[in-house]
DNA sequence: AGGCTAGGTTAATGAAAGGTTAACGATGAG
DNA sequence: CTCATCGTTAACCTTTCATTAACCTAGCCT
């Protein structure tokens, strides 16, 4: 029994191609020639591990369609672009473990990619939510829960906070943080680091037990009860 | 200033066009046309973060480079393959954080996948103290262990102790030391040192095993238990 | 002994890192 | 086009730390 992969790929031969390509290689596949077929399907995003998307579709781009599943299921995307197509909105999902791939592909780099995409993802889905003392935190939706009320955190708050859960009781360095977050480290950057911070210090300020403190020259201790 | 790279390249136009594109892109690049010249340095593999292989070496390929750099040092590394060549030894190494790129490739695939890598990079680095009689210290995080409890030092404090623990048992001079971590020997930056002294003598009273004589004229006198 | 200097100690000072809040400007939705 | 949103930049304030200053003690010389 192989892995489960979702498949979006408008052009019938080459979409067939894939399939038996994949399915040959012990996958699970099904494809769909439509994005919309694809979002209507809900019970397919919650039951498979990997979706492939092309990016030119009719009627929606496999970027915005990532983007869409993305507010309900959490599930990496792999992206088939043509040569020389921009990739730059693949930064801007930056949500796990996602990768792309240029069109035509050698078939081993595609197997290559898939596995890649998979054991990271082994390594890095946590549980949907995560219990954080009086709080409860969901990273794939950006919510933080209190008392019944939902807080909605944007993208770089969610991220900073997913960040800062894999390093529980660590000290984590300001440098590290700018690297991982932003891909460089300047002084700008640094001062936008502190205004996340101050926010994220006053989304948690109901519960003592979890702290951000502030080491001076190094980054910052992070501090979530068990 | 950005991300240092290292980059292995033996093709010169390939080799400047890269290091030009990443240096415009805020990266710090090292450039090698030789495995072997790499190899050597191994200050420059100690202070970077990532190294970028052409696959097509003289002398050694990337891989065989990558897999001798392992033994010693934790980098991760991009590797640059013709398209077609065989892949199969990139899931060889297997460690983590690798990834691999095909010439010719897209500029801003190159950016894509290094930040990539930076950015699952952090969760991987280890934390190693160094026991000093009751006492462990942790250069890193500029900290110092005594009872359970956590002394945090000052960048200049954790710098001066760093110095004096590669010379344990060992007079150093005043003017050693200001010059290694001032670049300089002034008046007052003497007077500074003795600040400082009187700083570490205070953190370290509870064992009399550890200590800082002062030789009048001369320096200082280490000693810390083995 | 007394004078001189190196170093010990503590407190004052100024610069830089970080905290906080608000304004700005790009982006995208309606 | 207008409005809302969100990351960034700016401005201002607080805290921290290296440096400087001031005063003190111990060693060394004649």
């Amino acid at each position: 029994m192989g892995t489960k992969i979702l498949l979006v790929e408008d052009d019938a031969d080459l979409g067939m191609v894939l399939k038996q390509y994949l399915e040959s290689s012990d996958f699970e596949v099904k494809w769909y020639t439509h994005p919309k077929a694809l979002l209507e399907d809900t019970e397919a995003l919650r039951n498979n591990e990997l979706a492939i998307l092309d990016v030119m579709l009719p009627e929606m781009d496999g970027f915005t369609l990532a983007k869409t599943i993305r507010k309900q299921h959490e599930i990496p995307f792999l992206f088939l672009t043509a040569k020389g197509q921009s990739i730059d909105r693949i930064l801007g999902l930056k949500l796990g473990a996602d990768d792309y791939i240029t069109k035509p592909c050698e078939p081993e780099e595609l197997l290559l990619r898939i596995h890649n995409i998979l054991r990271r993802q082994l390594s890095t889905t946590p549980i949907k939510t995560v219990n954080l003392g009086a709080y409860a935190f969901n990273p794939a939706l950006y919510q933080l829960i209190f008392n019944d009320t939902i807080i909605q955190l944007t993208e770089k708050e969610a991220e900073l906070l997913s960040l800062f859960l894999n390093h529980n009781h660590q000290v984590i360095n300001r440098k590290d943080i700018l690297e991982k977050l932003w891909g460089k480290d300047d002084y700008f950057l640094g001062r936008s680091l502190d205004v996340f911070m101050t926010r994220l210090r006053k989304y948690f300020q109901h519960d003592s037990r979890i702290s951000f403190d502030s080491i001076r020259g190094i980054g910052f201790k992070i501090e979530f009860p068990e």
